[in-house]
DNA sequence: TTAAATCATACTAAAAAGGTAGGAAATAAA
DNA sequence: TTTATTTCCTACCTTTTTAGTATGATTTAA
């Protein structure tokens, strides 16, 4: 039932290049060194980020990553997503996933099919820019 | 963001001693049967579910486990907690894990705090009874 | 007394999480 | 055109958690 490190700092690493961009792209030395996080494990985790199309990055000596869209474009169910890998709370409900053989006779199906629903829902709903900065979700409550 | 083995397990145990108690303790070799579980992992199991008092057991040549309460007075929430341990998608969340020093700058603090808030909720409204039988939630919602 | 059950502790194997290393490729600036 | 700085890519390593097993003691109804 835990959240990994990957999405968490996933999160936090999406929350920096948003809170500092200003023209030219963040190099990932600066956001690892902000934000606490090895620069070699940042890199993995940025490479989640670009390879869904979240960040874009550009190489050469100036280069670095920036948001690829608005921040409140951004919902937190797809960054999540892409840094953790998928949000079901069993295996059982991807339907890229052999199907259960119990699966007609399972008593709890419906309640964990429920369970997705409602955090996907739930992260889905929150945007990016509600957590950037002094933003109304921080502040006092559910916003966008 | 997985569900483990233990708590699915165990919340299916728990179904299986509410569908066939009938008089007398159900010995857990009957339930690791049915439940296509090996006896020992599910006798670990079983455990976490005697120590939170959730079942209760007999020993001696007759014994075995039964509910310690009436299946509508059982909640997911506490069924999951005795088995998984805590509900909590980030340890800092907890109150008794020693305080994070960020924890006051943290951006997304509020929205672990909610979704925490949510699926607990999800959970302590769900009762075991409602994943027992033909019952309502299994046949079309969300019932007690 | 004995067979059948739970209780208790310790251990092991496999998988996932968390993190690292080294170098190739691109590119802006000197 | 060279060079410094950056991302990109593959492979690897370590630690922790999950999942499961082994062995034997204790309890108790028949």
């Amino acid at each position: 039932m835990k959240i990994s490190t990957r999405g968490r700092y996933g999160l936090r690493m999406m929350i920096d290049i948003a809170e500092h961009f200003d023209d030219g792209p963040i190099s990932l030395e600066a956001i690892a060194e902000r934000q606490g996080i090895s620069f070699k494990y940042a890199e993995s985790i940025m490479r989640s980020l670009v390879k869904a199309n979240l960040v874009k990055s550009s190489r050469g000596k100036t280069g670095g990553y920036c948001l690829s869209k608005k921040t409140n474009k951004y919902t937190l169910e797809e960054i999540l997503t892409a840094t953790e890998g998928d949000l079901y709370p069993i295996d059982c409900l991807s339907c890229t996933k052999p199907v259960c053989p119990k699966q007609d006779k399972c008593k709890a199906r419906k309640m964990w099919a429920d369970y997705y629903r409602i955090i996907k829902d739930y992260f889905s709903s929150i945007s990016l820019s509600s957590l950037v900065g002094n933003s109304s979700f921080y502040e006092d409550g559910l916003g966008i």
